[in-house]
DNA sequence: GGATTTGATGAAGGATTCTTCAGGTTTGGA
DNA sequence: TCCAAACCTGAAGAATCCTTCATCAAATCC
């Protein structure tokens, strides 16, 4: 997983008939299952196909290796995880910037939460395959969303500056990422929850040296 | 990488000899040397034990399996900046809360930058080692050293709680991971910084309900 | 100086996994 | 009905890599 070796990552067929849609996403889907049952050593093409009731050489078929099996899961959750994010974001125009705030840092960690399973199993799995890179890359949209959001708040002369943002944003994944690792218990996420947003909060009032 | 396996972590034989000292510190280097130059994907027992100038025998000597190699240039990093970061907190007592959370989040970058390149090296086998479980032990040290930090703060009346320590603590962890693993510049590094201390300190402060 | 313990060697065993491809099956249209 | 394209199969090739162990060298002790 080297750079150079993301450029193999792309599918290498496109489903033209029903069918082989069906077996696209009973691949995707078994790759999750596979990573949750069998634990991401024991995570082989051959299992992959075996639980998604297909061949080995179907899988093949429309994923040129194994790395862009499991980049294809990853983006797929990340994607998802940022659509909230920006969904939340366009939601919640035109507001204080702590309610803004509040909701923002809250559908992330709804969206993390969702299924928590999924999240540590790709954790586990995302630096095999250039994770690092395309969390930045999806970072980058999320930040642009929060950054218009923020353009709106109704009680502020300017916004937090970039670095601001990728900061409260970085720090939000990585105290996300801590808890889930550590296996927290649901009335503990409760009231990490809470405080991550009080975190973003202050932060976001804090890099904001104007006020109206 | 399945949590019984760490059972196995352990060091397989304590060195007696002067030169056999010699050999494992090689190894221990060689180890971090094979990450830096061949990546995670290259990194063969065989090839540390080449690099340390010595036969893969050796190595397995001193190292019950290729894991345990790693999880030792694992641990030995997190150690070394859990120290660093403990000896702050130790010489920032007695001060206004936002004084000590800047010298001990300061203490914490430069830790990490200082050998930014094995940070981000180590980032990338940490989940094959357990990486996240060692994280989360060497954080309740840290946990408690910051505790008892901050219940010298001149300024507050009581600390901010257990959990909205921790928050900060993975906050900080977090989005320094961001940080490395973006490759970031040195200049940018600079402003993040100063940002991530305002973080660290707007959080703190929120989080400290009662002021003197 | 000889015996014992500690340390080092590295070829070879053993196991696993990724990936291919030649050949068979199904689908959909003409 | 028949054909071409799309799809699927899965045994086998090929490449790695981890780990061991019988054997040799060095160091320490008595």
């Amino acid at each position: 997983m080297t750079a150079d070796a993301v450029v193999a990552f792309e599918p290498r067929k496109t489903p033209v008939q029903a069918r082989s849609a069906v077996t696209v996403e009973a691949i995707s889907e078994a790759t999750i299952q596979v990573l949750l049952t069998h634990g991401a050593d024991r995570l082989t093409t051959t299992r992959i196909a075996h639980r998604a009731g297909v061949s080995v050489g179907t899988l093949y078929q429309y994923y040129p290796n194994k790395q862009s099996v499991l980049f294809a899961a990853l983006e797929h959750h990340l994607n998802s995880v940022a659509k909230k994010v920006e969904t939340a974001c366009a939601g919640a125009c035109h507001k204080p910037l702590s309610d803004m705030t509040k909701e923002m840092v809250e559908a992330f960690v709804d969206a993390k939460m969702e299924r928590a399973d999924i999240s540590v199993a790709l954790y586990r799995v995302s630096a095999d395959v250039g994770g690092p890179a395309l969390i930045k890359r999806i970072g980058q949209r999320s930040r642009k969303a929060v950054e218009a959001m923020l353009r709106t708040a109704t009680d502020i002369a300017s916004p937090p500056d970039k670095l601001a943002i990728e900061m409260m944003l970085a720090a939000m994944g990585g105290a996300m990422r801590s808890l889930l690792e550590s296996g927290a218990s649901a009335a503990m996420f409760r009231q990490a929850r809470e405080q991550l947003v009080l975190l973003c909060q202050s932060y976001m009032a804090a890099a904001t040296s104007k006020r109206l």
